[in-house]
DNA sequence: CAGCATCCTCCGCGATACTG
DNA sequence: CAGTATCGCGGAGGATGCTG
């Protein structure tokens, strides 16, 4: 893989110490690329092999299916399993902290689901004004 | 996929109706950014000014403090007051909107200062295993 | 089936300069 | 002070092709 390594840990110089915002920039930067969260959900709900979260999620590369699997793995989010039979069998799960991570997430899915499309409207709003 | 806006709410082909992905993955396209999340913590704390916020992150480019506060405004999470006085000052507070979402976020806060560092543990470890 | 490698495009974002 | 306008690079990520 490309050595492009630029690993949050750094938490260059915002000077926000009372949020603590280094660690959950890092948290976030892990989770809010643009498949991370869903695989992490899918896998909340049980194990899955390489290709049905492929089919679930439909519109993902392959590329991106492999790279965010392994990027949650090297976090130690998720684990993965490799069945030394052909064809090939790989399976997918949340680690503990995998799982503890998506509970903490609960709250902001619980959120987003009572507060349907509300964003959308505040932007449709917006827009609208603006035009 | 015809790429078009970035507008979210289009809510693709991903097949994931059980997580209802959409919302939520909207929702962090709006948070998951470089900037917002702190940006909307700063305001959780209090009212702050143009250039406060500037200042309370520092490495934050003028520019995208602009971008950041007009979308998190669009999307109804922030407010934004101009007082038309010399020179001028404008205020930016969280909407009760904002204000809830940083509620729902809170959770991921607390779990993210609770396990500080292991991610990057994990992280660690991998590398040194695969290096 | 479950990948890795390569190429290429698009746009996020920083740097810089100008304005009411 | 609080923006807007323009330019340019770097990297994220899609498409495609090859492998054990």
């Amino acid at each position: 893989m490309s050595p492009g390594h630029s690993e949050g840990t750094d938490c260059p110089s915002t000077k926000v110490e009372e949020t603590q915002a280094c660690e959950l920039r890092d948290l976030l930067d892990r989770l809010a690329d643009k498949w991370s969260l869903l695989v992490v959900e899918l896998l909340g709900e049980r194990t899955h092999r390489f290709t049905e979260l492929r089919r679930a999620i439909d519109d993902i590369s392959q590329r991106m299916l492999t790279l965010t699997l392994r990027r949650l793995e090297r976090d130690g989010l998720v684990h993965r399993t490799v069945h030394p039979v052909v064809p090939p069998r790989v399976d997918y799960e949340l680690t503990p902290l995998g799982a503890a991570l998506l509970d903490a997430v609960g709250p902001l899915v619980t959120w987003s689901r009572r507060h349907p499309g509300e964003i959308a409207r505040a932007r449709a709003a917006y827009d609208e004004q603006v035009a």
